[in-house]
RNA sequence: GGUCCCAUCGUCUAGCCAGGUCUAGGACGUAGCCCUCUCAAGGCUAAAACACGGGUUCGAAUCCCGUUGGGACCGCCA
């Protein structure tokens, strides 16, 4: 295919292996490259690592695109599947083995792992002895093939975030790159892969900061032109051990299931190791327009699940109702406060929304505190029960259900009139009559404004709800 | 153990590359006050950091060295 000189369009990749679900960090790798490409017009492919078959399943790969897709991170070529490149990786294999860049080596995986467990024990660094790296002739046994690293001198990685990374070639080993099974390892795949692919750029994970130099050594011996590299810190738990189960949900579509916008988690992300002066809230073009390497910071960060959740607050507030309302709706439905097929009036759900939605961190909280609307009846907190609704308090619902059975209007501006009038002849505070109403309407002692929520709720079943608390009472 | 990376409030970070304007800024979270029918939202205020030790310099968060601490990698895993 074709070669990377010229400069030409910048072509990026994220090449995760499915192996478990997209995560938190997987993520931002992938948002880095998508922002990256989309900020110098370039593209964008992505890429399946599954060579390591007994882990790969189909079953993530779906849940990976499932997860790309739901953050809006579109990719302008593939999926490719390393699986269906195999043909491609073992010709280069045997390229190199045929021009003496690699060789084979007959150590079975045993006999390995018991070198390795030894030279561990005596203090020795773990690394292959090539032994095999001498052996002239073919043996009539299986084998892998190995690379041949240069024995000498240093390789340095121009890295775009950490600057300048000498490696000696010494310590560098001579990695299998085709195991005797024919199949090729991942560091060999990389290589040929974002050579066949036209890489500019490899945008990912520190933990391949290692790595690097082997690559390196294996465009060169196959004639390739290396790729810019820029290595991003990891993402770590509150231990500051890196992110993983243990610390709860990493998984990006969980977060989709708790109730958590795209946007929020695209923001967050973002802003997880790179920033832009004092800015917190970025639009996805703005991230477009300012994201660069540059700002990328070194250190690594600590996943911080409260900016998130404020994040997405602020989010929530800024989506427009009806959008909202579209995006409670399976929240609503997974409760049973809504059926599929119930026919809410858009104007009415907007309003509810409306006085929701700055108190509300999740769609799924936002969908809870929906109940009282969209519920017939609503259960009733024993302790508020208890707390507000007594003989003095009975009296005044019943003086106010006189008056609002009265009224044509039943708006926010009238209930309010009614209220006041009641507070001022009873001599009472406002919350002494707010309070149990609230209390017969929500079920509970925290809403939005009292007669914000009797308007939503509706004449009918306010009437019936600041009934029955009395009746039950 | 070896190699590599990193180090500013509890957390994300600005400042560092081009040393003085930093009595170190913002944000999340925390605390207090205001607003108030509850809860939020909003407004105001507060506590909170340059890991440590040496240099270089008139002057260091910023440059250099070391120490300590954290992370990553050392597989016929990716």
């Amino acid at each position: 295919m074709t070669s990377n000189k010229g400069g030409s369009v910048v072509r990026v990749r994220f090449a995760p292996s499915p192996t478990g679900h997209l995560h938190i960090g997987g993520a931002r790798t992938a948002l880095f490259n998508w922002l990256f490409a989309k900020h110098h017009r370039g593209k964008f492919i992505l890429r399946i690592e599954d060579t390591d078959r007994s882990r790969s399943t189909e079953e993530f790969i779906e849940s990976i695109i499932e997860a790309m897709k739901w953050l809006g991170l579109d990719w302008d070529e593939g999926p490719f599947r390393q699986t269906d490149r195999m043909d491609i990786y073992r010709a280069y294999a045997h390229k190199l083995l045929e021009e003496g860049k690699a060789y084979r080596c007959y150590c079975t995986p045993e006999e390995l792992e018991q070198r390795r467990q030894e030279a561990m024990k005596e203090g020795r660094p773990p690394r292959y002895d090539r032994r095999c790296r001498e052996i002239s002739g073919i043996l009539n046994k299986p084998f892998a093939i190995r690379f041949k690293m240069p024995l000498h001198g240093e390789t340095v990685v121009d890295d775009l975030v950490k600057g300048p990374v000498t490696f000696k070639n010494s310590e560098i080993e001579d990695l299998v790159i085709l195991r005797s099974d024919g199949t090729p390892t991942y560091n060999f795949c990389v290589v040929v892969d974002d050579f066949e692919m036209a890489i500019t750029h490899v945008i990912r994970g520190e933990d391949h900061l290692n790595n690097t130099p082997k690559q390196i050594h294996i465009y060169h011996a196959l004639g390739m032109d290396v790729p810019k590299f820029a290595h991003i810190p990891m993402i770590l738990g509150t231990d500051k051990a890196r992110l993983s189960k243990r610390h709860g949900a990493t998984a990006v579509l969980s977060y989709r299931d708790e109730g958590y916008l795209p946007d929020a988690i695209v923001n967050f992300l973002a802003r997880l190791g790179w920033s832009y002066g004092d800015k917190e809230i970025f639009t996805r073009e703005e991230l477009i327009s300012l994201f660069n390497l540059e700002q990328v910071g070194k250190a690594n960060a600590i996943f911080n699940a409260e900016k998130l959740l404020w994040l997405n607050s602020e989010y929530i507030k800024m989506t427009p109702e009806e959008e909202l309302f579209s995006l409670v709706k399976p929240f609503l439905i997974k409760e049973n406060y809504l059926r599929e097929d119930a026919n809410i009036e858009l104007s009415w759900a907007a309003k509810a929304i409306r006085s929701l939605k700055e108190r509300c961190r999740t769609l799924k909280e936002l969908a809870h505190a929906m109940r009282y609307y969209l519920l017939d009846s609503v259960e009733i907190d024993p302790k508020a029960k208890e707390k507000y609704i007594n003989p003095k308090s009975a009296g005044l619902i019943e003086e106010l259900i006189e008056k609002l059975s009265c009224l044509e209007e039943f708006t926010q501006d009238r209930i309010e009139k009614i209220f006041i009038d009641i507070v001022n002849e009873k001599k009472i505070k406002l919350g002494d009559i707010a309070q149990p109403v609230r209390v017969a309407i929500t079920g509970n002692t925290v809403s939005p404004g009292i007669y914000e929520v009797l308007e939503i709720v509706g004449k009918e079943k306010t009437l019936k709800r600041l009934r029955r608390i009395i009746d039950a009472h």
